[in-house]
DNA sequence: GTTTACAGTTTGATTAATCAAAGTGAAGGA
DNA sequence: TCCTTCACTTTGATTAATCAAACTGTAAAC
């Protein structure tokens, strides 16, 4: 059975595969985003191809293979149903579940799981909106559209929130940038790099364009 | 943070020094009941020792600090949160939830925990009537009459089973042997060393003298 | 074409947890 | 008192995961 430290590696590179939409993903990133030294991640590789989640092309980067794929899906589904149980049942904060899934979910057995799905309801999409992979590992694709993309004056639904640091979250949930609420851009300045948002009964803010591409709408 | 191992050892090491009733928890114990070689055992209890959770004599046994029991009993009440959890809210099988909770425990955060507390309601006993220790470390006691003790068609309530084996607790499912539940001992065969039960509403059926004694009953 | 910068690799070490097997101390039998 | 036994301890080795720091390959910049 995989580690705890593997799920983590094959999660991250199923991950970033899938948003840098490159079948390789390299080194760098790979041990930027788990934090370990790139010496750690090259060994790291080098052990899980001698154990089959992947191929490793030397100072190119590294595919999954399916059996890495399936293991790194069923890693993103046990997270994100995990979050949805704790804010949905247990009432947890939405900013603060991601540390909290991130243990969990390394610990949950396929049983408990399929269980836990049952008891939620099946759900579709996390609390952040992000889909859920179903147990056979396909998981449905995100809006490609965001509040960047967005004419000005059109009302449209938030549909998912790209960030799971806890206080990009603490924020959005406080000025109300949730899944299922309505949004509308109606400026947008070039120059100072932001955007102003009206959501339905709050008050106007601005959003640089950094952020507001984390937002997610829906594309009707 | 104390890592998975050190939790393991001192939820072993309190669980032991409460049925021996004895301070010092002998070597020989505790690397049996975790299955590790005596050698292993020595050299944690030195890095246990170390770190201020128990003391340790050579070749005498270890004793918990006060630092290292309230570690313990933080685990037990884990354990058994959880186990109520996934029996009473998933409809987990009654045998089958030890080795989940036995994962999860590790994973789970005291504020998770707490929440989960108050959603199953304060449960005070566990699926198996094992009592779950407060926020503050307190544990109820145990009843001290099992089912040898008991005499002859005296009708009481069964509180407790003593024995976290699946295949005990199969057995114990499918005869009826659960808390909440009235038994009466109808016969008691000395030579035989087993006692012949009746379960209200269930036919007669008899039990050696060792499994007898894990079955508790109220005191009255 | 050289050169250089930097992404990626190698090497040597460390830490936690474990085992096998050799060694030892103390309590009870002779 | 001496000896034996068995519970416990010591020693030396292994595995997974990691780091720091030295090294190297390659693609872009000159």
């Amino acid at each position: 059975m995989p580690s705890a430290t593997v799920e983590n590696y094959l999660k991250c590179i199923l991950m970033l595969s899938m948003d840098c939409d490159q079948s390789e993903v390299p080194m760098g990133l790979i041990a930027n985003s788990l934090g370990v030294t790139p010496g750690t991640a090259t060994t790291m590789m080098k052990n899980l191809q001698r154990e089959k989640w992947l191929t490793y092309k030397s100072r190119k980067g590294v595919t999954l293979t399916s059996k890495g794929r399936r293991l790194g899906m069923k890693m993103i589904r046990r997270h994100r149903l995990l979050e949805t149980f704790l804010v949905d049942t247990l009432g947890l904060d939405w900013s603060e579940i991601h540390d909290e899934a991130e243990e969990l979910e390394h610990a949950i057995s396929e049983k408990v799981l399929e269980r836990l799905d049952i008891f939620l309801g099946n759900p579709q999409y996390d609390p952040h909106g992000h889909p859920i992979p179903t147990r056979g590992g396909v998981i449905r694709k995100l809006p490609q559209k965001s509040l960047l993309d967005l004419a000005l004056g059109k009302k449209v639904k938030i549909e998912s929130i790209l960030d799971q640091g806890s206080d990009f979250l603490k924020f959005a949930q406080k000025k109300g940038l949730m899944p299922g609420k309505l949004v509308e851009v109606i400026q947008r300045d070039e120059m100072a790099d932001s955007v102003e948002l009206q959501l339905e009964k709050k008050s106007k803010f601005s959003l640089g364009f950094k952020s507001a591409e984390k937002i997610l709408v829906s594309g009707k």
